[in-house]
DNA sequence: CCATATCCATAGTCAATCTATGTATAACGA
DNA sequence: TCGTTATACATAGATTGACTATGGATATGG
């Protein structure tokens, strides 16, 4: 049997998903893979989105008309989903990186109080 | 018809929940209703513990073998269901915290990186 | 006496994330 | 040449967490 999940072990803070996403789009248009790349690295490995998360989020995002999807084909030669931040993608990148701000210094206002 | 609901417009950040209810009877056992006062007053209000949220994390908490719960009736004379950390809730409360810190650092690396 | 605040709790729903699985190709080492 | 790893996309299904809606009960203040 599987050992039995630790429940602090999260792969990403639940509800970021869309926003990390959104900001490495807004560095220059990615690939999936290349974005959960981009996540992993910048944060030390400290983030894994996974595929199963990932992908159906690109969906959701691009549904909500915040960026556009094309094939191309990558330096290496391979063909790749690349995801381009829209204009209404930029808007919705400045309001949930300051909805996010704004929850986490309320959590702190609570466990780390003054 | 109902609104469509502001995907921004969430009352807590996911999976801080435990979290912050685990904070809150740190500082003194509490029933229930108190524990979602403290919450909101703590946060200014930006924060909002939901009744059909709190109680099944209660539930779900007092399973874990985190706090133990017992009936006593409040200063003003109801009865209440009052909550109280156990040695296992403090560290479990220690682990969360350090564990919500360095989730929210490592989303800050990605999303205002250096 | 009626409204509001205090208190508990559950049922049902929804959304987000995860696990598991499938496909396909390229590169590399044994 | 063959197996493994890395690159790349995607979906189905399960699980979990949090929400809405609803029910009850008691106290207080107008």
């Amino acid at each position: 049997m599987p050992a039995p999940r630790d429940p602090l072990r999260v792969d990403i803070l639940p509800g970021t998903l869309d926003l990390l996403i959104l900001k490495t789009l807004s560095v220059q248009p990615m690939h999936g893979y290349g974005i959960a790349q981009h996540i992993g690295r910048l944060s030390a490995d400290a983030l894994k989105v996974e595929e199963g998360s990932l992908y159906p989020a690109l969906q959701r995002l691009k549904l909500k008309g915040w960026l556009t999807a094309e094939w191309r084909i990558t330096p290496t030669g391979r063909r790749a989903r690349y995801y381009e931040l829209s204009r209404g993608g930029r808007r919705q990148l400045a309001r949930e990186l300051s909805a996010f701000d704004q929850l986490v210094a309320a959590v702190r206002s609570v466990v780390r109080p003054a």
